[in-house]
DNA sequence: GTTAGCACTCTCGGTTGTTGAGTGCTAATC
DNA sequence: GATTAGCACTCAACAACCGAGAGTGCTAAC
């Protein structure tokens, strides 16, 4: 079905497809040698856009319009007109710049990866937070507020804080709280929250309630940690003329809250700096149809990591995109390394 | 300008208004007597809205076209023909149910605020975390994560928890910075940020460090505190015919996005219990122009309030949404008091 | 004060032309 | 054999037009 390509096909596939990615209008023969010079009659290119088509990479809105990028004809561009597209070091220099004045705030440095995946591809940025597969517990802490109410702060090996109020039945001094926590943590340390849960039924009272918290804290964001998603760059994303449509934006909107979008692709993207992209119709999910995805998966070490991408329309800028994911993804790594191994000051 | 109404106008100006928010269709004279059963002539009726137009509350989009309210038609009726309305008592406990399950969970309830809200309206629900208007320290922790990283938690006094990760030059025991915190804890608990700032400078090493960190960390959310919101429900408002013009999502996101909205209309609401109802031009912002808004501030205490309520169009349910926003603001304020004083158990 | 009657207005939805970009095919040309 | 010129044809997009229907304001009668 699908043969070779010649050379000027090739070229005029890249063009089409860049020139319709930049115009989101339909290209006709004679507008694309007009706008690129090429030294062949209109005839010819509508020869060799007749052979693109039946090999499925084009395709024809009705008769009388110009051609368009089938999502194969965008996959077989990503894949073999595309090289391996790279940051421009300028770029580099100002992202990187951008990082150093976050310092170590993960929950910043997320953000601030999520504002530039969104500004440079001018499409709506995904990131989850790294989260290990099987967390486990790194430290916790009980405070007490007043008389019966106290705030338990945990912290997971994957360097998240959760915290909770506690309601307690009788007052409790802060010191009880002290030596209850300082036993008890060396007891948890390590472990993931079926071992804890199992274990708070050896104790009673203060241990066990403590304990049961912890277990159902951590319980909780593992079933979320999937769903979880920030998401930024949507309102500059509806300007396009793709969502300009009423209800897309809607449409939208369900999906990022949803959350569907990562549950379905995250099992795709095995491992780190694996970088995936779905492109229209490849996606399984029906919701993303007329969309592109490009997601790459980033962290400190194979454990603990996090997902961050991009989703636009199928008519997104490719090269742009990944070679923007690529690079972030790197960047957000390097940072997360510094936070979970001692690393030397960068 | 304007004098009194009979009536028979009120009751004119009452169904025009209701009809219209209920189909967002211009109400004719024929129509409003067919689907209410008036005992008078489309004529009568006719005069009557002559005279609401020219008390400016209704306007004509066209010649031949029914009447719509204008805002101050709206206005008129929010404080005229509406009595003080109540959420039925049914609604009542299925709120107050829903909220015994999430606990004393600050951020939960929050969330299910707003869910109940946008439900109980169709429209936006706005939500902004109760904060006290000048933050002191009620409690800090610092936590030795490995050698030279630690963790600090803050707990200030609305019952908010932060969280920074910091990297020491050197390493330090956990003995040491229990030490620490010990005797910091007495020395600024109950201090605003300025004075922590200031005591900063008589200490080095550590101390200073922990200080200063504590202080940037409460100058940061006292700055963010009014941009700060969370909202609700967008994608079910944009179903509604309003909204379902291109644009205006990505303008609604904006609005929502910048927080100029509640910069602006935060003033506005000054003490607990106060709900202020903003209708279109009554907007000094000329993005809400065409929205109205309703919102409440709730809190524990007069010292740490937060604001909640809804956004949408200038043609939306006044009465349901009044009652559900004082509702809801009574039933959160309820809440937080059991937080923030050791209340009985409900 | 209320109502019937009537001429008038204006939006909305469908139909109809017109325009222009683009195509496929054939025959001539390099 | 590949390329090109020429030409008839197609079809979306846009504007102009038209009739139907809902609603109005006014006047005169009740």
């Amino acid at each position: 079905m699908t043969g070779e390509l010649s050379a000027r096909q090739r070229k005029i596939l890249k063009l089409i497809v860049q020139d319709y990615v930049r115009t989101g209008r339909a290209v006709g023969s004679k507008a694309l040698i007009d706008r690129y010079k090429l030294d062949v009659s209109p005839a010819t290119v509508r020869n060799d856009m007749g052979v693109l088509e039946e090999q499925t990479y084009l395709q024809h809105p009705h008769t009388s319009a110009g051609r368009v990028p089938t999502d194969s004809g965008y996959r077989y561009y990503v894949e073999h007109l595309l090289g391996n597209p790279r940051v421009p070091v300028s770029e580099q220099i100002r992202i990187r710049h951008q990082f150093s004045q976050v310092e170590m705030q993960v929950a910043a440095s997320m953000k601030l990866a999520a504002a530039v995946l969104a500004e440079a591809s001018g499409n709506i940025a995904l990131i989850s937070p790294p989260r290990s597969l099987r967390e486990t517990v790194r430290h916790f802490e009980l405070i007490s507020l007043r008389d019966r109410l106290m705030l338990l702060i945990l912290v997971t090996q994957s360097g998240t804080v959760h915290e909770a109020f506690l309601h307690l039945d009788e007052p409790v001094e802060q010191d009880t709280l002290s030596t209850t926590s300082r036993q008890l943590n060396d007891e948890i340390r390590d472990l993931p929250f079926p071992d804890i849960q199992r274990r708070s039924a050896q104790y009673s009272g203060l241990a066990a309630l403590v304990l049961e918290q912890i277990a159902a804290l951590m319980r909780r964001t593992e079933q979320e940690s999937t769903a979880e998603m920030h998401s930024e760059g949507l309102e500059r994303a509806l300007r396009q003329p793709e969502f300009s449509h009423g209800d897309v934006a809607q449409q939208l909107l369900e999906l990022l809250r949803g959350g569907a979008l990562l549950s379905v692709l995250l099992p795709q993207v095995r491992q780190k700096d694996d970088l995936r992209i779905f492109i229209g119709s490849e996606n399984v999910t029906d919701d993303l149809q007329s969309y592109g995805v490009i997601i790459a998966r980033y962290g400190a070490t194979n454990e603990v990591t996090g997902l961050l991408g991009i989703l636009g329309p199928t008519r997104m800028p490719y090269d742009r995109s990944i070679s923007t994911v690529r690079y972030v993804s790197q960047v957000l790594s390097d940072l997360l390394r510094h936070v979970h191994t001692d690393g030397p000051e960068h």
